[in-house]
DNA sequence: AAATATTATTTGTCTGACAAATTAAATAAC
DNA sequence: GTTATTTAATTTGTCAGACAAATAATATTT
C-alpha cells in the first residue's frame, strides 16, 4: 500500500532502494564482514516489496558489495574496484572512441609507473623479465607473440606492486588483443614504416635500460614503442573524418 | 518446472542468466541501440521465471549495458567503461590496502599523462591553468583549497583529451579527500618536514614549467609535488607493522 | 481527413508460495 | 552427563500470478 509514485522519470524504486541500502550502510559504518538485515527486515522497514528489494540486492551483489551465504544471512563484502569494470569490457559493445581512450590509458599508465619500476625492481625481476624476452618470438615488425607480449608489460605491472593497476592491465588487456586484430590493416603499414626509419623499440631494448637503470632512456623508449598507437589513433581519426565528409548521411 | 539444480556453488540462476544474456547479445552482434526480446520472451527462451530474468536485466541496467523505455523496450546501450566503478568507490567500504592502491594509481596516471599534455597543451589551457591558480588560496604546507586542488588537477586530465581518463579522475577524486581528511596527522607532518628541506612544489611551480614548455623538469617537480603521499604509503605500512607486532591478535 | 477514444503491449511493482540449505534446538543413545 | 542423531526454524533462491502505468497501435467519431 502507498505505492510510491516517484517514478516519474525513470527512476524506479529499485534504483531508489538501491541508494538507500548503500546510504543505510554509510550511515551505520558497516564494514567488511558485518552482517545486514536479511530481505524480510529490509522490506518492511523500507516500504517496499521484496522483488524490489531483491532487484536492489542483486545489483550489489554483482558488483561485490554484498555477498550473501544462503541460511546465514548476507554480509557486507570488500568489492573489487575494477569488478565492475569487467563485465563492461567487451571490445563488441564499447564505441570506437572508447577503445581509443583505453588504448591511450594505458599507454599513459605505462609511462607513469616507469618511475615506480626503477624504485622497486630487483635483480630477480630482471631475470624474470629476460626470460620471457627471450622465449618472446617477435614474429615480425614489432609484433610479438600475444603470450610474451602480455607477460611481459604484465610483469612491469607487477613489479610495482600496486593490485590495483596489475589488475586493471588484465581488465583491458582484451581490449588491447581486440584492436590490434581488428585494426591490422592500419598498424601493419605503421609498423613497416617506423622500420624503414628504424625506430622499432622491441622489449630487449626496453630490457637494456632497465637492466642499466637509465629511467630516462627506458621511458623515451617506451614512448617509441608505443609510438604506432599513438600514429594509429591519428591517422584513424582522419580516416574516419574523410569517411563522414564522403558519405555524409550514414 | 525442470528447476536448474546446478546452483552448488553459489553460482545462482541469476548469475547464469547475466552470463546467457550477455552471451546472447554477443553472439547475435547486438549494438548499441539495437533492441533486445522483452522480458516475457527472455523468460521462455531462458526456461526461468521473470523475476530471474528481472534481477539480471536489473543488474546490466546499473551497468548502463541495457535501458529501458517504458512499453517500448528494452534496447542495448554503450555502458560507461567506469560507471560500475562509482557506486564501488566509496572510500568508507574500500580497505585500506585499495586506498592506498588508488593513491598510488593516482599519481602514476598524472605522471603518466606529462609528454601527452606538453603535446597538446594550448595557451589556451595555460592561461585557464593560471586563473585557477591564482584564485587558489594555499592554506599552508602544500595544503590548497579543496575547489582549487580539484580544478587544477582536473584541468591537466581533461587537455589530454582522454575522457575515460579524465573520468576516471572525477571519479577517485572522493578518494583523495577521503585519505587526506583521515590521515590528517600522518600528512601534516611530512608536509612540514618537507617544507623545511626545501622541497615543496607549489601549482605555481608546475605552471611555470609548463609555461617554459620543460617537460622534464615538470615531470621531476610533479614527483616531487606528489612526494607527501609516497611518504606517507611507506610511513603508515611501517605504522600498521609495529601496532601489528605491538599487539599481535588483533 | 483529423482528432479523439479504445485497445494492446510491456515494464514496474506487489503478493504469496515453495524448495534447499543450514543453523539451532530437541531428542535419543551410550 | 555427554555425544550422536533427528527435528524444527530461518533465510535465501526461485516460481507463479496479478495489477498499475505508460504508451504505441488501432479503431472510432466528428
Amino acid at each position: 500500500m502507498e505505492r510510491l509514485k516517484i517514478q516519474n522519470n525513470s527512476v524506479t524504486l529499485v534504483d531508489q532502494v538501491e541508494d538507500k541500502l548503500l546510504s543505510y550502510f554509510r550511515e551505520k559504518d558497516l564494514r567488511k564482514g558485518d552482517a545486514i538485515p536479511n530481505e524480510m527486515e529490509l522490506t518492511v522497514s523500507l516500504g517496499v516489496s521484496r522483488s524490489v528489494v531483491r532487484e536492489a540486492l542483486s545489483r550489489l551483489k554483482m558488483m561485490g558489495i554484498v555477498e550473501t551465504r544462503t541460511r546465514r544471512g548476507m554480509i557486507l563484502s570488500e568489492p573489487s574496484l575494477l569488478g565492475g569494470m569487467k563485465r563492461v569490457v567487451d571490445p563488441r559493445i564499447l564505441s570506437e572512441d572508447t577503445l581509443f581512450d583505453i588504448l591511450g590509458f594505458r599507454i599513459v599508465l605505462e609511462i607513469g609507473i616507469c618511475s615506480e619500476i626503477f624504485r622497486k625492481i630487483t635483480p630477480a625481476d630482471i631475470d624474470s623479465l629476460e626470460e620471457i624476452v627471450n622465449v618472446g618470438i617477435m614474429y615480425e615488425n614489432n609484433e610479438y607473440a600475444p603470450f610474451s607480449e602480455f607477460a611481459f608489460h604484465a610483469k612491469l605491472y607487477k613489479i610495482t606492486g600496486n593490485k590495483t593497476i596489475a589488475e586493471f592491465q588484465n581488465i583491458i588487456h582484451p581490449v588491447m588483443t581486440f584492436v590490434k586484430d581488428k585494426f591490422q590493416e592500419f598498424l601493419a603499414p605503421i609498423n613497416i614504416q617506423l622500420k624503414e626509419e628504424g625506430r622499432i623499440v622491441t622489449h630487449q631494448d626496453l630490457l637494456q635500460y632497465l637492466k642499466d637503470g637509465d629511467e630516462d632512456g627506458y621511458r623515451k623508449a617506451l614512448e617509441e614503442h608505443f609510438e604506432v598507437y599513438r600514429i594509429f589513433v591519428n591517422r584513424k581519426n582522419e580516416y574516419n573524418a574523410a569517411m563522414k565528409n564522403g558519405k555524409d548521411n550514414d
